[in-house]
DNA sequence: CGCGATTTGTGCACCCCTTCACAAGCGCCT
DNA sequence: AGGCGCTTGTGAAGGGGTGCACAAATCGCG
């Protein structure tokens, strides 16, 4: 953990924006509402009420409300948000108004799947350039980019202006590339391996990991089912359970 | 959230296993847990201190020591916890002692990498069926198993009793691909598709979100720079901040 | 056989997050 | 202009998770 936290930095009341210091759970569901106005703009809303905004995100609307006005948000009370300014407001605080440039390393079977996705830049995202150790790969153009071998990173790295590092590689070499990545003054990481990674403090490292989720998921599944095996005292005790619609589920948290 | 929560559903004081009803941010770090253990077991400990295997699996003992005390495990005062017989618990608890059919729809860019990887076997999932719309993908062979056409996921979900649905295609067919899923008794999903599921209660969705996982990054990357940019009054503002946990399924750098 | 070193299990306080409920604000209609 | 319905923004309550700190338990050794 790094920090999201100023226990000692309270107002700094400059002239500047003024960093609200959003609360985790907040950053982590801003870009589900930045997509899900972006649908809306594309289907001609102009605004759109906590309501509809929160079905859309698939989240409370009292959450949604909240996690705005953490952000200083302006609603209009009585009409609801400006979708076309929300999403100037979210994309701002989310640092998206500049175009960050990410570095893959490992282009694998998974690497591969990542350069050819086109969802990085329709997000702001670049891919700036592609890394392996491996001979074989090295010199492979995947996308209009040529997979450069992994002791180029400095080189590349303050060429390109690196700010964000993908290591797809396995999870024997993850800690190296990790290390690489931080030496060339990479702050943020993305790991795909099964593994955890070591980085100094200041340094951000999110994972992406399959078995987890496959594995939750098993641990539910095997619950349902121990679940329906015994149905429990008074019989039906599949009905009323409260809070009526909650079709969705999210996580993310999440854990989620 | 679907279920999780069983507010009439108290003790059920029978003979059985007794289900444990963990928390939800115990069950997310199970998985991780289990990894190290599988390292530790691989490189012939035997047993392993709640310090140990924090430190392997990245969070802090007492945490560690909790989460395991939920599923009322067997440490040894003294001594610490015998490393496969945790390892079967853990197991025993994620209903991992059955190997898992996973039917995975979309194979695409993503869906390759996805249809390819070994990480499945080795976690105790199978995937059994490979699904695609497109009769440009139907009928290839990847990794001997043969993909079919989405409409016959009826017949071969109750052939090979798929217990995990991961949707691979785009946005715009994966709602309606989950409904498929739902229709033929698949209670949990794996969504990497941009976008909200909405599923009947008792069905979890989890979410993989590359898109979502950048933005977060590129938050803290916007903040640390704007940190940076303003030194603040005192001066080195940025020295040692205690920990405290984010929310979300996160999880950050931690120092050495 | 007892003692000290070691490590687990957990009570407790704190903090973050979620959710409800409602007052305040806004636009529209009469 | 004034009232009315709709929606935002938020105070407060409740729940869950985290991590400290310590008592209880176990082993090895003298
Ligand atoms: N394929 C998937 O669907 C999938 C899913 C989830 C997680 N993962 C994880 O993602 C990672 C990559 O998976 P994959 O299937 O692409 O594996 P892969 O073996 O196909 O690709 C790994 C690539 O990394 C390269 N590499 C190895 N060491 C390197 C180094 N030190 N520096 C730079 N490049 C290096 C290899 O040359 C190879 O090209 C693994 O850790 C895997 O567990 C993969
Ligand atoms: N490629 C990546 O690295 C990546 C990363 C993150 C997320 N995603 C997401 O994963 C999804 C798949 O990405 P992709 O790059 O593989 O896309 P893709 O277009 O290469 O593959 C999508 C596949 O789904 C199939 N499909 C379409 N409609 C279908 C239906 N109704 N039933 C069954 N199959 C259907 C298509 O025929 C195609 O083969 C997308 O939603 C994408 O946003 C991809």
């Amino acid at each position: 953990m790094s920090q999201h936290r100023h226990p000692g930095t309270p107002g700094r009341a400059g002239a500047v924006p003024a960093l609200p210091d959003l609360p985790e759970a907040t950053v982590a569901r801003l870009p589900e509402y930045l997509r899900a106005l972006h649908n809306l703009a594309e289907t001609g809303h102009e605004t759109v009420s906590s309501e509809g905004l929160a079905n859309a995100a698939g989240v409370n609307s009292a959450k949604l409300r909240k996690d705005l006005s953490h952000l200083g948000s302006y609603g209009t009370r009585g009409v609801g948000y400006d979708v076309a300014l929300l999403i100037d407001q979210i994309e701002s605080v989310l640092g998206l108004t500049q175009c960050r440039s990410v570095a893959l390393v490992g282009v694998g079977n998974l690497g591969h799947a990542l350069a050819g996705y086109d969802g990085f830049a329709s997000r702001g995202f670049r891919i700036a350039a592609l890394f392996d150790a491996s001979p074989s790969r090295v010199g492979e153009e995947i996308n209009g980019l040529v997979v450069r071998h992994v002791d180029e990173l400095p080189r590349v790295a303050t060429e390109e202006s690196i700010s964000i590092g993908v290591i797809a590689t396995p999870a024997s070499a993850a800690q190296a590339v990790a290390d690489q990545l931080v030496a060339v003054g990479v702050t943020s990481i993305l790991n795909f391996a099964p593994c955890v990674l070591s980085v100094p403090e200041g340094v951000d490292v999110r994972k992406v990991d399959l078995a987890i989720e496959l594995q939750i998921l098993s641990f539910h599944e095997h619950r349902k089912a121990s679940l329906t095996a015994l149905p429990a005292t008074g019989g039906s005790a599949l009905t009323a359970l409260p809070g009526g619609l909650a079709a969705t589920d999210n996580q993310e948290a999440i854990g989620t």
